[in-house]
DNA sequence: ATACACCTTCGACCGTAGTTGAAGGTCAAT
DNA sequence: ATTGACCTTCAACTACGGTCGAAGGTGTAT
């Protein structure tokens, strides 16, 4: 099938397919005669393969960097584990954070709700974060 | 004093600080005969509060427009607490969001584990999302 | 006078994840 | 032959939060 079709099935556009193969999440396109780009079902696999990593929280990059490894050394699923260990400390950092904002938030639509002590405007400690 | 040990008192770069101008942070700054920008220690305060609030997750946009508020405005707290229960409702969003990928990732880890089902590499449900 | 540290503005650049548009090629139908 | 739908590449644009460098002005010390 040609781009429009298959990234219609894919479910993502047909744009964002050519950018993951610039990008190296998808191997460089079969071609047709033409010059058209040709995509079959188990392409289709790659592209929820890559889906399903989004959804985990993993970057085009480091996808980029999974889907470059040879299909034996991806079909081995332990050496998966580090880069999942990886994974959970940072989203852990990011949660903890998050979390942190969220009890200061609170904390202070409490203390406005109950105007006694004087209160800093959005005073809580102060922390650069790049959590972006 | 001048922009330099303004910035370092402040904990911030100066170019931030002229960024922080240009974006609407801070109100043009008060300038010497020569040109530069003057500041003095309640322009200390402002840099604190904007420091406050992006520590609570407020992106610069958002303290751009309460900074574009008047002095009066701002210091009725209680106009803040929409503000914060919009961005608590985000925050909840997000930290929903990512507490789902974490299980996954727990999930996927176990499974890889114990090697009794066929796996899928990445596999769990797939769904776009941006929170980057 | 000239070096040096500081200041000014402006525009370009980083990474992230694409989208959008221009300029052009291909192919089937009319 | 021309329309229309599709395809190609490349460059530029979006938002975010700044950083960096160039080109030039200022101020003080030697």
């Amino acid at each position: 099938m040609r781009i429009s079709e298959f990234a219609r099935k894919a479910g993502v556009s047909a744009s964002a397919i050519r950018f993951y193969e610039k990008r190296g999440l998808l191997p460089p396109s079969q071609r047709q005669a033409n010059g058209y780009r040709h995509f079959d079902a188990d392409d289709l696999r790659v592209i929820r393969l890559i889906d399903q990593a989004r959804s985990l929280g993993f970057s085009l990059n480091d996808v980029a960097l999974f889907m470059s490894r040879s299909v034996e050394e991806r079909r081995d699923k332990r050496r998966l584990l580090p880069i999942f260990a990886d994974k959970l400390v940072l989203i852990d950092q990011h949660l903890a954070a998050v979390q942190q904002q969220r009890s200061a938030i609170v904390a202070f639509m409490k203390l406005i709700n109950e105007p006694e002590q004087p209160q800093e405007p959005f005073a809580v400690g102060s922390s650069k974060q790049s959590d972006g």
